[in-house]
DNA sequence: CATATACTTCGTTAGTTGGCGAAGTATAGG
DNA sequence: CCTATACTTCGCCAACTAACGAAGTATATG
């Protein structure tokens, strides 16, 4: 039950919901997150966190880098669940659409430069 | 996104998914939920305006009873779904068990022995 | 080693949430 | 009508959450 609540409350935040539908399309660098959600290091550092907890995400570390992807399939039965319900109730909605279309800009866009992005004040 | 939203913020709290699980073997009054939750009953209306906002529960007046069931084959397709993972993923948790086994002594009260019971100090 | 970089942890703050009891609304029965 | 009953709404409070910036950790590079 424990286990369970902590994907609810894992789903229950916009930005943390926004953060599994980029990863549908593949692992991503916590900077590139920073630049698609475009909050605080720190705020997105905690938001995936909680994710983890959740079992929602998987770490990996590259260096100065940190990656997080979806869980595979030998997941939790309620995580899997949970990542199947999120993608075919919102593969349309606008939000995810406009978000899918800027994820490729940040996609195709080099780590550093990125990184730099966020470090001074924008832009 | 918004209704999503609403979706898994009132799955994340413990009680409402309770109530969920209560209600896949039929309808059931306020008072039923009140003795179930053992929650005062402002708390628990409170609960159930929560799960109604969201469109996971349905309404029904009768008399002085409201009574409340989950919603059927032609809700949103979120609703739906979020149904069914409750469903298959707590289907076999010790504390949904446990209140599976209470539910049925609380649904063989009578609903004004029930009632009665929570207006006086506990019993 | 020293510095820069990429991220996390910590401490704070504003806003939200879950709980309660008291007061309000609506219906049944005398 | 008037009272009792079943539930909801309101106002309050303690606990939690999302956000931030500052400080801390770990890794690459000069």
């Amino acid at each position: 039950m424990h286990d369970f609540l902590n994907i609810t409350k894992a789903l229950s935040d916009e930005n943390r919901v926004r953060v599994l539908m980029f990863l549908e399309t593949g692992e991503m660098c916590v900077c590139q997150l920073i630049e698609m959600l475009a909050l605080a290091p720190s705020t997105v550092s905690k938001h995936m966190s909680i994710l983890l907890q959740a079992g929602l995400v998987r770490v990996r570390k590259d260096g100065r880098w940190v990656y997080y992807d979806l869980p595979d399939r030998d997941a939790p039965a309620a995580v899997r669940a949970a990542v199947d319900m999120l993608q075919s109730c919102l593969r349309d909605r606008p939000q995810i659409i406009s978000d899918a279309q800027r994820l490729e800009k940040v996609r195709a866009t080099d780590l550093d430069k990125l990184c730099s992005h966020y470090r001074q004040t924008d832009q």
